[in-house]
DNA sequence: AAAACACTGCACCGCTGGTATAGCTAACGA
DNA sequence: TCGTTAGCTATACCAGCGGTGCAGTGTTTT
């Protein structure tokens, strides 16, 4: 299991596409792009991921858990400096959206949101996968939602599922619009726009 | 100038070209895969376009022209139900929830979010192309909002823009999001919690 | 009749994703 | 110590892709 070149080469050639492919797109990276900037052959990438498919899907599934856990992180966070549920959401948010708005020059760009039309053509599995990422983020947010609506009334009543999704599609949304506008503050904007809504449906303060 | 011929080929490599991209997305879409379906051949192709990245050019062109007589069609239908500009923005979005709530499947999907992010690293044109659509878009709504300021206090106050752009982005992620998880309805819902996000800022009745 | 337009048909190019295979080397287990 | 295996390298090759170039052809315009 601890083989030890093994994990480094991998890892390095997942480290280079995502700096790549960042930059360039998925599409428009070559495997040679890869490849060369990792220092290794065609023969090593092949031997590794099952084609450039087969990289997404490794690619995607590092993305997701360390998205995942910046939001689990900020949540504890938030967690620490408040005990109302509906705070600790907003506290939330507005973390998020400073990690965002921090970010140096056009920031990198969610990996999910890039792959996503890609994936829904090409790829089933990365599919797959992605969906799974999404319906997380749902829960995550649902969570909150309900843990909020033991203490708070919401007004107008707007569906869980709904106003969660909207976290994800103000995010999803966000990127891309700061990104084709090269407007970096834009998806911060965007963020706390949802908590202000959020913040009004719930009636705070 | 009135070349008859011309036109038509010209018009049938597009609608082709949109059809087939909408199913297999535009890398994945071979010129191959067009000039079959448009009965041309590739000469022919390469006559009417400067390359793939012309027909891209084309094609997004078209389709802001289509997308923006859409709105306007709408903005218009609305003008006739009532004379309040807050309400005529209201609905308006109500109408837009409808009309892509009665698509059928999954619906065809917009070709801008399809391209944004290829066209973030392949195009300059196609990409300058969108950000001009979507401002064009921001302005459409930020007119609405500005005869609303005129009659309503918005409460608590949120920069025009941000509100503009939230319109873009819940399309755009909603239709990312609908795509992905499969949920037809997601993209209508999250225009209608826009909506009522607007509403409770003007806190209209 | 000449010129321009709107193509067809074909040959060709370089790059890309992907396959195959032979061989080399360091580590590890028997 | 020896064989096996994991982890590669090197090389050669393939089909499909976007794209180019050009000679020829019918049709329409001037």
């Amino acid at each position: 299991m601890a083989t030890t070149r093994s994990n480094s080469s991998r890892e390095r050639i997942l480290e280079c596409a995502e700096a790549v492919i960042l930059n360039k797109g998925f599409t428009g990276t070559s495997i040679d792009d890869i490849i060369d900037k990792a220092s290794i052959t065609k023969g090593g990438f092949f031997y590794h991921f099952d084609g450039k498919t087969g990289l997404a899907e490794a690619l995607v599934e590092r993305f997701l858990v360390q998205d995942t856990q910046i939001f689990l992180d900020l949540f504890e966070e938030a967690d620490e400096l408040t005990e109302d549920p509906l705070h600790r959401l907003l506290i939330f948010l507005k973390l998020l959206a400073q990690k965002f708005g921090n970010m140096p020059e056009t920031h990198p760009g969610c990996l999910v949101a890039s792959f996503t039309y890609d994936s829904i053509h090409f790829n089933e599995r990365v599919r797959k996968l992605i969906s799974t990422g999404l319906y997380n983020w749902r829960e995550l947010i649902m969570e909150q939602l309900r843990e909020i609506d033991a203490q708070y009334t919401m007004n107008p009543a707007i569906s869980h599922e709904t106003l969660a999704d909207m976290f994800t599609v103000v995010i999803e949304g966000g990127i891309v619009l700061a990104r084709n506008l090269d407007q970096n503050q834009l998806l911060a904007d965007q963020i706390l726009a949802y908590r202000s809504y959020v913040r009004m449906l719930y009636g705070a303060s």
